[in-house]
DNA sequence: GTTCGTGCAAACATTTTGCAGCGTG
DNA sequence: CACGCTGCAAAATGTTTGCACGAAC
């Protein structure tokens, strides 16, 4: 199976690939679970739980809170979101597809949050892998920033 | 008023350095607050808020959790304790010197931590400084890896 | 004596769990 | 019809808040 996501994948590969691991792994393909999807896709940047909560009741797509964390626990294990802790009150995520990373700044007085990407830094990572004999599965790194 | 911690400071040299800044900001200088101090300066490596209540519980020492959770708010607004969120139930503390940073990898299948510093890390992060023009605060960098 | 800190209990917020009933396959 | 999923309510957890009493200065 094309585990992979092209760059700008639309929601039909992005539904596609979630319809056939959900087949695959034999778990049911419930109408709440392609709801919270497209509502992932149709977000930008990060969201919470809340977030998706409140996009979909006021899309008249209501799902309980227990339904979305059970599938973002789901997507996450299938690596088609990533979830983040910066430390606020509740975990961020955001989508992905697998064949980029990117690492986060986070402006401090605003909360706006930058996404970059630093091609020095992962051949950095994998200097690091080799000299501790370590195979990273995931990294945070994350730059608390002021303006200047 | 000298701010920093020498690389391998001493109790009285911790507490010495809390109690000129509570002086300073004309804050009391409470027994619970320099229990607490001498708790974190006995732990090594990191420790959370339940990790501190229990040990001063048992050293007859017992604080309120409402006053460690002020305690440590006090001692990360100077620097004394750094506050990470590694993603598990609860923040983890660990005290820090102002003269060295490092990072962290967390081995995820026994939960070990790692400290490690890479000074070309620390290079990257002045050029990402420069790159967006910005001034770093804080820095989470953290590597959730298997052994391989 | 005034201000600040402590500690209890309650409030709060996020996340997890137990379970009855329903939908998917 | 068997099993998995949803959604409600309750529990669990970590953290914050309000307040009365006591300690610091």
């Amino acid at each position: 199976m094309n585990i992979e996501l092209s760059e700008n994948y639309s929601f039909e590969e992005y539904r596609s690939l979630f319809y056939r691991i959900l087949d695959e792994k034999k778990l049911n393909k419930t109408s709440e679970r392609f709801h919270i999807l497209r509502a992932i896709y149709d977000t930008d940047g990060h969201f919470t739980v809340n977030t998706l909560y409140n996009k979909l009741k006021s899309k008249k797509y209501q799902v309980s809170k227990t339904t979305i964390y059970n599938t973002l626990s789901l997507l996450e294990s299938f690596y088609l979101i990533e979830k983040h802790n910066f430390g606020g009150s509740c975990a961020q995520y955001e989508k992905c597809d697998t064949s980029t990373s990117h690492d986060h700044i986070i402006i401090i007085d605003t909360d706006e949050i930058i996404e970059f990407k630093n091609e020095k830094l992962n051949l950095l990572i994998k200097e690091i892998e080799d000299t501790y004999k370590l195979k990273v599965a995931r990294r945070a790194f994350t730059l608390f920033c002021h303006k200047k």
